[in-house]
Parts: structure tokens; C-alpha cells; sequence
DNA sequence: AAGCCAGTCAACCGCAGGGGT
DNA sequence: GACCCCTGCGGTTGACTGGCT
């Protein structure tokens, strides 16, 4: 015994949206939003779909307030850093960048982010500089690192979401000399350092499993006794959020 | 021109959890 | 407290596209 579907599969049309499909929701989300419960939308927008589909297609494609794809490099990098604090929760990273949705978040990341770090990681395994990927570069040039900052309290709490979105200004530049080996680390032989950098909620299970963690394994992995190198490198795509932040 | 392949992204699925009864 | 309904979320799938051979 299952759960009863939420509509009947016969009844209902699947697959890609038409635009006359496009048009009669969007027409009547203009028109009078949806005031009742999105499994009892179709009926009144006259749509053969699921309620389900017309909420998902309303809230991560017909929605007027949202943008698609050209992630900026400043958005990669606040993706990244959100990433290596939260895990895979899409709709709190989403959420932190401006008119982005989950999904677009989510795609972003299986196909460009991750492959983007994938490819680092194996390129700081080799230490060939040449295959080495860029890092985001408006934040090495918009934010000089400054003289005196504080590391990171370990652990960061998952936090709860900011009233507005992240900028730059949010995130701490790198230093090299406080980004020190993280602490905790479930799946690396990472110990010892009592402060430093938040790399360790990317290998953290509780926030991330199997996600980021793999990916700051390679690095740990890769670095053996160069910890201080590995750190350097990944604070290029992670960047701790300022501590003054207040994330509880 | 045709076939193959990898990348992209819209859409679906199942589950968790909140709220109402 | 138990049950049901609904929404929101994250993982996954599959259609589509463009590049390459």
C-alpha cells in the first residue's frame, strides 16, 4: 500500500509544457493568483496537469521575478561558500542570490559547479599548475585581503536564512596564514587545528552527506603533509561567511 | 548526412514535515 | 494522538541540443 497519487495519472498530461499550456497558467496566476490549493489550481486555470507540475512550472519558469542561467562568477563563489556551509540545501542557497531558483541552483551545480571543483581537486592531486582551474576572480581583485581577520568559529551551526541575499562583502577574503587545516574532518585525516577555515561542514555528514565531502577528501587526500596548500587552493572556491554574521 | 556522445535543464518522483481535523 | 491533506524539497530522469567523428 502506497501513497495515493496526487491526482490521476491518467487524467493528466505529462512532459514538457506547451505554450498554450505556458499561457493559461500564467494568464491565471495574473489574473488571480492562486488563492486556493495548487492541487485544486488546474481545475480552475482549466489545465489537464497535476497540480504539482503547475506549481513547479509556475514557481522555477513562468514566475516573473526569477532569472535563468549566467551565473556571475561573484554568484559562483556564493554558491560554493553556501555549499561548503549548508550542503545540498538548494532552496536556502537559492534563496541568498537574487530571482535564482532551487532548481536553477541545483542544476548549476550538478552540471558546472561540481565538475569545476572535480577538476581542481584532481588538478591540486597532480600539482600541475597548468591544469589548474581558475579561481573566481572578482574576489581576489574586489576584496585585498585585509590584515586582520578572524578565523571562523568551528562548528558553524546550521544557520537559518539571512533576511537578504549574500554579497561579497558577506564573505571573508582568503588569508593564507588563518586558512589552517580544518577540524573534524569525518572522512580525511584532517585533525589538529582548533580554529581556522569551515571546510570541515564540507565533510561534515550531518549538513552533507556524500556531497561536498568527497570533493574535500580528494583535496586532504591529494595534500598528505600540505595542508596549508590544499587550504590555500580551496579557499578559492570556498569562502567562510564573515563571522559577524549572525547565521543561528 | 548520419550516428554517437556529452552537456544542459525542465520536469517528475517520492519523501518529510506542517497544519488542520 | 492519529490521521489526512497539502506543500516544499532534494534526487533523479529523460528530452533536447550541439559538437564531434
Amino acid at each position: 500500500m502506497g501513497r495515493a497519487p496526487c491526482c490521476d495519472r491518467a487524467a493528466v498530461k505529462r512532459g514538457p509544457w506547451s505554450p498554450e499550456e505556458d499561457d493559461a497558467l500564467r494568464d491565471y496566476m495574473q489574473r488571480y493568483g492562486n488563492t486556493g490549493s495548487w492541487i485544486t489550481l488546474p481545475k480552475r486555470a482549466r489545465l489537464r496537469r497535476c497540480g504539482k507540475s503547475c506549481r513547479l512550472r509556475w514557481l522555477n519558469y513562468l514566475r516573473p521575478d526569477i532569472r535563468h542561467g549566467g551565473f556571475t562568477d561573484e554568484e559562483d563563489a556564493i554558491i560554493y561558500s553556501l555549499y561548503s556551509q549548508l550542503g545540498s540545501k538548494w532552496s536556502l542557497i537559492a534563496s541568498q542570490l537574487e530571482r535564482r531558483t532551487d532548481n536553477d541552483v541545483k542544476n548549476h551545480w550538478n552540471t558546472k559547479l561540481k565538475k569545476r571543483l572535480a577538476t581542481a581537486a584532481a588538478a591540486f592531486s597532480s600539482r600541475s599548475p597548468s591544469s589548474m582551474v581558475p579561481l573566481p576572480a572578482p574576489v581576489a581583485a574586489a576584496h585585498p585581503t585585509p590584515s586582520t581577520l578572524l578565523p571562523l568559529a568551528v562548528p558553524v551551526p546550521v544557520p537559518t536564512v539571512k533576511a537578504e541575499t549574500y554579497t561579497y562583502d558577506d564573505f571573508l577574503a582568503p588569508d593564507d596564514a588563518l586558512f589552517v587545516a580544518a577540524e573534524g574532518s569525518t572522512s580525511a585525516s584532517l585533525s589538529a587545528a582548533s580554529s581556522g577555515s569551515n571546510w570541515s561542514a564540507v565533510d561534515n555528514g550531518a549538513t552533507n552527506e556524500g556531497g561536498g565531502g568527497g570533493f574535500f577528501a580528494d583535496f586532504c587526500t591529494a595534500a598528505g603533509s600540505d595542508l596549508a596548500a590544499a587550504d590555500q587552493y580551496l579557499s578559492g572556491f570556498f569562502y567562510p561567511l564573515d563571522p559577524t554574521l549572525s547565521l543561528v
